[in-house]
RNA sequence: GGCCCGUUCGUCUAUCGGUUAGGACACCAGGUUUUCAACCUGGUAAGAGGGGUUCGACUCCCCUACGGGCUGCCA
């Protein structure tokens, strides 16, 4: 196992920037994240950068957004990996004097001609430049090859996989600068990782292999590899690969449905990782249990009912304050209008009645719908039922009762069960157009809680509204 | 094609040679109730298949099937 693992733990969060921040590169962020901050150590977060076409501004800024949306910081400064070309391209040559790289001359189409002239289509490709003397070097382009070891094996001690054994022989001799001068994701990222003093790589399982031809480089350079953890990939909810026909993969459009950050953090954590028992735990909870061990070796697959699940439990033990601070985040990114003062305020004394019934923002909000809007309330089209006849004749006799009465629930019960009595129907009859007439709706918090919330004069408006 | 990884209830998972294979979500039934949600109680439900090793395999080994990844002058 490599010294560096016994040194401060330093990890790190490398997407390229071609997108925004994919679900399941949030979750291999926060697992960086959360083993750097239960070890005190350091997360950083370097954007992959070095291919020019497909990389935007745009995309960085919306990775920044998704990553603060979910509340990971990162320390220091944001590394662009493209920043550090020179560095690269230094290294590049630093193996060549060392002679554990080779300048390759041959062309695309000599690779292809190569390619085509074995047996198998995919055979490894094998460069005449390996051991050319240097004096027969054209004056040509050229890329700079690892010089691979051909025999023997390349074994990864990897903290997720186990122990992995490639043969090196199925390996071939990889570009590391390319006849551009720039470098290749497979030379950058080993510099960089070294360069950052990043101890631990925890990166998804595609790189599995990578890691393999990485180790090469670290070799080359006689530098010390990382530990590493390759993670699964998260699947969509029919196993296949997540892809846009799943529906959201963005981070920010988890947002955007309402899901609060907590939840996601729970959810996600407990996503291909698992420690006993446990399933609903605040973030500091996370972070002092969090370790590698935990973490499963099969993809995992999304499933929104239990992400619904997870984000109800944590919106009913976030407080009052925080929550209406998320939701108005919440409202932006949804594009929906903000809540004015008044119906924060209203919100706010409406939040104990509903928050432990919502499972999302806008279900919070749905639930808190007879707190936020004023008069008159339009009853949809079973509310309007409840307050046919019998229901409206049970609001206008009940109205008088309610002038003169204190307005806290020991005083309201006995009047609305003794009048429920009186007039011969269970509770249940008289409850129904109470919420009509107070929310408009027939699915309501409980009757006395919108009593407490809007007020007496509030509620005798609204019961005389729906009675007349 | 080659190489690498994976496979426990529908889903997320526990188990690290000996358990009636446990928990959570979902689902079903009952309870509570003022509607819905929540909550309480109970229930249905799993080791891909086949060979080994072993007194004993979900657990270790091999094969097959299925899924995934890599095999780029993309990352």
């Amino acid at each position: 196992m490599s010294a560096l693992a016994d040194r401060p733990v330093v990890t790190r969060f490398a997407p390229s920037p071609t997108g925004y921040l994919h679900i399941g590169g949030g979750r291999t962020a926060l697992f960086n994240w959360l083993y750097a901050r239960g070890r005190g150590g350091k997360f950083l977060l370097r954007i992959e950068d070095t291919d020019r076409e497909r990389s935007t501004p745009e995309a960085t800024a919306a990775i920044l957004r998704g990553l603060t949306w979910l509340g990971l910081d990162w320390d220091g400064e944001v590394v662009s990996q493209f920043d550090r070309k020179d560095r690269h391209a230094d290294v590049a040559h630093a193996m060549l004097t060392r002679g554990t790289a080779y300048k390759c001359f041959s062309t695309h189409e000599e690779i292809a001609a190569f390619r085509a002239a074995s047996d198998a289509s995919y055979a490894v490709f094998r460069s005449p430049w390996r051991e050319a003397d240097p004096a027969t070097y054209p004056d040509a382009p050229y890329v700079i090859r690892m010089k691979a070891p051909r025999t023997g094996a390349t074994v990864i001690e990897d903290r997720v996989q186990g122990r992995v054994i490639i043969q090196n022989e199925t390996l071939d001799d990889m570009i590391v600068l390319r006849s551009d001068g720039t470098p290749t994701y497979m030379l950058a990222v080993v510099v960089d990782d070294h360069d950052m003093g990043v101890t631990h790589v925890i990166r998804g399982d595609d790189h599995l292999n990578n890691a393999g031809r990485q180790q090469m480089v670290y070799a080359a350079m006689g530098w010390e590899v990382p530990v590493w953890a390759h993670i699964p990939l998260i699947h969509g909810p029919d196993g296949k690969k997540l892809s846009k026909r799943h529906g959201a993969t963005g981070i920010e459009e988890y947002q955007a449905m309402g899901y609060p950050a907590a939840g996601m953090r729970n959810y996600l954590t407990r996503l291909g990782w698992a420690h006993g028992d446990a399933e609903i735990f605040t973030t500091d909870k996370a972070i002092a249990m969090f370790d590698l061990d935990g973490i499963g070796r099969a993809p995992a697959r999304l499933d929104f009912k239990k992400l619904e699940n997870t984000c109800g439990h944590h919106i009913a033990m976030t407080d009052d304050a925080a929550l209406l601070h998320e939701l108005d985040g919440y409202l932006a990114a949804a594009h929906r209008p903000p809540l004015d003062a008044g119906q924060h305020a209203r919100l706010r004394a409406a939040m104990p009645a509903v928050k432990e019934r919502s499972k999302t923002f806008p279900e919070l909000l749905d639930n808190a719908y007879f707190a936020l809007n004023a008069r008159p309330v339009l009853p949809d089209e079973a509310a309007a039922r409840s307050l046919d006849s019998p229901g409206r004749d049970l609001i206008r006799a009940l109205t008088p009762r309610l002038q003169s009465a204190d307005w806290n629930k020991d005083a309201l019960e006995p009047i609305l069960t003794v009048f429920a009595a009186e007039q011969g129907v269970g509770f249940g009859k008289l409850a129904a157009p109470i919420r009509a007439a107070l929310a408009g709706r027939t699915v309501t918090p409980s009757v006395y809680d919108m009593m407490l919330v809007i007020g007496q004069d509030e509620t005798i408006a609204r019961l005389t509204d729906a009675a007349a």
